[in-house]
DNA sequence: AATTATTTTAACCATTTGGTTAAAAATAAT
DNA sequence: ATTATTTTTAACCAAATGGTTAAAATAATT
């Protein structure tokens, strides 16, 4: 914030490259996007691309890093902080929420890179200790169960439950759109009412 | 099953081709999938394949009609049933688990096309008058909400919460095998935990 | 101003890709 | 047995694709 205005606009080439790179490979997948197309769209010489990214699958992991970082680190956070279980239930949804409304192309591409190619994730993952995280959160649902504020379910469920709910509207979009037969605006508003309703509707899913 | 089986085995060229187009394309989508695989792995020449279905864009049309209709056709039957609202959300979950364990690929495959080309559900959709669906479900659900049974909430957000909840683990598979680690037996195992907590879950975030 | 280093381009290249063609096998019809 | 029809193949083809190279344009350094 302190002095990225002055250079903001006309960034360099090579965030050029990045920002229509990161639009064809999350829109069209690392088979679908054409190198051609992202040169052209950052209006330079395919030649320039590979001078910057050397090749298709080196820039393509840049970008998948990106957008699985935006994936997973604000919520492995939000599992681990020490608050309420509800209280955290409505920031997971919240902050879920907002996050896809920013990148919704994000959750497509990444589930979709990791089920053609599974290894990719291997790198990515180490840092972001699972266990303990899971861990922690299983005790803490445990706790609210001993004491009979909630019934019986294992984090895993819950959190396969809270993000099932969060993303899939957003994954499915183009087709629930057609389906429900909404404009663009419907769906948005539709989605907001789910950003109101949902973390309710999980919460009273499992509470006593 | 009247005399199928008596010329079972060795299907024709035509369905051999239709078997092995259907793995490629679901697995690598329209973009990813190549014509020479398919031809190889049929263990036919890759001219034969033109010549029964024409073009690449031809055979993938049938094969996401196919896939399409395992998406829709059963759901959109049980929305209209005449039953409980209960029974029928215990019904759903079920159906749509056991027939996602059977045809595991599909809904990524038939979201992914969708989103890359809107279009292409046009003609799909017509017959599957969804407007008539929708607008019984609603009122289905609009006289147990007067009746005291259950919360106030919409068909749409009710309908999207069953199918975000029984989809998206099969969608997000890979990525949550390794986020969670575990083994393909671990990870059934987990789906068949599923099958049996989901109606219950639903229902409970739902009655009052 | 001259030199050096960096950025950008045009022209290629080899491979892959969807698709075609003409002929050969295999099968069915006569 | 011969002819006609259908199925299958090998050899091509043109376009697309990821990538390279050498030269030109631009910026930095001296």
């Amino acid at each position: 914030m302190v002095k990225s205005w002055i250079k903001k606009k006309d960034k360099t080439t090579e965030e050029a490259i990045l920002q229509v790179a990161r639009k064809a490979f999350t829109q069209k997948g690392l088979s679908g996007a054409r190198m051609q197309d992202i040169a052209d769209e950052a209006g330079i010489n395919k030649a320039l691309v590979h001078y910057y990214f050397e090749s298709k699958e080196k820039l393509f992991g840049l970008i998948f890093d990106q957008e699985f970082e935006k994936f997973f680190s604000s919520l492995v956070v939000l599992i681990s902080a020490d608050i309420p279980l509800f209280e955290k239930i409505e920031q997971i949804v919240s902050l879920d929420i907002e996050r896809l409304s920013q990148f919704p192309d994000m959750p497509l591409f990444v589930i979709n890179e990791v089920s053609r190619n599974p290894e990719i994730m291997a790198k990515r993952l180490k840092r972001l200790q699972q266990k303990t995280v899971m861990e922690g959160f299983q005790k803490q649902i445990n706790s609210e169960i001993k004491k009979g504020n909630i019934k019986s379910i294992s984090a895993e469920q819950l959190l396969i439950n809270i993000q099932s709910l969060s993303i899939f509207p957003f994954i499915a979009k183009p087709m629930l759109k057609k389906v429900l037969q909404k404009t663009e605006k419907d769906y948005q508003e539709m989605i907001q009412v789910r950003k109101k309703e949902l973390a309710t509707f999980i919460i009273n899913a499992i509470k006593n």
